[in-house]
RNA sequence: GCAGGGAUUGGGGAGCGGUCAAACCCAGCAGACUGUAAAUCUGCCGCCUUGUGCUUCGUAGGUUCGAAUCCUACUCCCUGCACCA
């Protein structure tokens, strides 16, 4: 008999995605109407996996009645924040930061409501404070909260104290007072009294509510005015972070990474870590995902929980349309089905998956071997790469395998007339498109 | 500032005049086994025109028939000490 998520706590923490929270955050998050923001660094053009977690929190926070607040860093991604860094980081300029943000932004707007009638979204930049601020007034006002013997105690800042050469930069040990004087704005401004984030933000968090705390005190009960909630760091089942493995977590833009991508990272997750994805990434309760941590159990050969989880989450990201074409070309690829798609869906095909244009008449001449065309796409990243893998056994043209690595690509070989499939090892593939 | 130590192929880390494209470990890739999994086993893991081939061992020079290995200068890092406070 599954259980009964009856309010937003036991959801989060059904799903494991509850590290900590400051005390009497639970009991107001169950009874009462709450606003939380959450902060999102406007430091690479697309927002990533990472930011799932936080993203979907927001947005379940919002199911439950709570009015959720995501905050673009367009400020605070001037100075940069030393928490979880072992390096200082190097500026941002402001254009960088402000076409990046505009990226984010937009894809912010597509995971919350903000139409809802009594707890609309909201999407906020604080740059719109931050950039105005005159130092002196900054430094009598919000400065004089602060000690430096609390803030070097901080382990990021200690960790890089610790360091001889590189050291800490005045610019990066002040982000903690902006990040503070952020929720402190928001608490005056718009009623936001929870703040979310990683682990690696819970000292920030507390930062934020002392200050809200100096300013405006206590709550009648004693507890802080101002409460904050983090989630646990996502990592694998060997203890890797999440997106590791492929080097950098993948982006949740499609023209960086496509909805295909996407779907097969997830549905090549292992059995150990899918169902706590699904409870971490998805919106299925335990009703659904019982049935599938038994599937798993029982027949982890047929890998449903993996497909739910790639699909769930292809939708949330990419909608209903970005999740078909992944399955198409899922199906392309892993099906072989090319001879059973029409020319509109092949295209999608090749929409989806990354694909290049080579000339007819160069197939003709016999013009182009594998090995050129297999580095050309990427499969391999030299020509020696191309060799040991093919000499391997690693290499297929439209899934027969290679024998030779500089055999000529030949009219005979394409499907459809102008269409080849290079493949590298079990999963690896590329597309190409004969003009 | 003084005195020592160090910078090696993605990471860690051997090598200290030829036998070094450079041990070993991790990561990565391919194959086998499977389930587009994990574990395990095998192979690979600088580049190319596959050769007594080419370019690599912080940067620039030098010594030598020959240097990652020796010398000089420079850059950066680490450890002590001093200076400053």
């Amino acid at each position: 008999m599954p259980q009964q998520l009856t309010n937003i706590v036991e959801d989060l923490r059904w799903r494991g995605a509850l590290s900590d929270a400051t005390p009497g955050a639970e009991d107001l998050l169950i009874n009462d109407k709450i606003t939380c923001y959450n902060g999102f660094d406007p430091t690479s053009d697309s927002l990533h996996i990472g930011n799932l977690l936080p993203l979907m929190c927001l947005a379940r926070l919002q199911r439950y009645g709570h009015t959720p607040i995501a905050i673009l860093g367009g400020g605070t991604g001037m100075i940069g924040d030393p928490s979880g860094r072992n390096d200082e980081r190097s500026l941002l300029s402001i254009e960088d930061i402000d076409a990046n943000g505009e990226k984010i932004r937009v894809q912010l707007e597509q995971f919350l409501d903000f139409d809802a009638k009594s707890n609309p979204a909201q999407l906020i930049n604080n740059a719109d404070w931050l950039r105005n601020i005159n130092y002196l007034d900054f430094l009598r006002d919000i400065g004089k909260n602060f000690t430096v013997n609390t803030m070097i105690r901080r382990d990021s800042v200690r960790s890089r104290m610790d360091r001889e050469g590189e050291g800490i930069s005045y610019t990066e040990f002040s982000y903690a007072l902006l990040q503070a004087y952020d929720y402190l704005v928001l608490y005056e401004q718009e009623n936001c009294n929870f703040q979310s984030g990683g682990t690696d933000q819970w000292g920030n968090i507390l930062d934020g509510i002392d200050l809200i705390r100096r300013k405006h005190g206590n709550a009648t009960n004693g507890n802080s005015l101002a409460h904050g909630i983090v989630f646990p760091l996502i990592t694998d089942s060997k203890g890797d972070k999440l997106g590791k493995s492929i080097g950098g977590a993948p982006a949740l833009d499609p023209n960086k990474f496509s909805p295909y991508r996407l779907y097969q990272f997830f549905f090549n997750t292992d059995d150990a870590d899918v169902i706590r994805y699904i409870k971490l990434f998805t919106w299925l309760g335990p009703e659904e995902v019982e049935p599938l941590e038994e599937a798993v159990r029982e027949n982890p050969g047929r890998r449903e929980a993996q497909q739910t989880l790639a699909e769930q989450i292809t939708e949330i990201v990419h909608g209903q349309s970005g999740l078909d074409q992944a399955r198409r070309v899922t199906r392309a690829f892993f099906r072989g089905e090319f001879d059973t798609l029409s020319a509109s869906e092949l295209d999608d095909v090749f929409a989806g998956a990354s694909s290049i244009e080579i000339e007819k008449c160069d197939i003709d001449n016999r013009a182009i071997s594998y090995e050129e065309l297999a580095v050309a796409t990427n499969l391999a990243q030299s020509f020696s790469d191309a060799r040991r893998t093919v000499q391997q056994g690693g290499m297929y043209l439209n899934s027969e395998r290679v024998e030779d690595a500089a055999r000529p690509i030949a009219p005979e070989d394409l499907l459809h007339g102008n269409l080849i499939i290079l493949r590298r090892g079990r999963r690896e593939h590329r597309l190409i498109r004969v003009a």
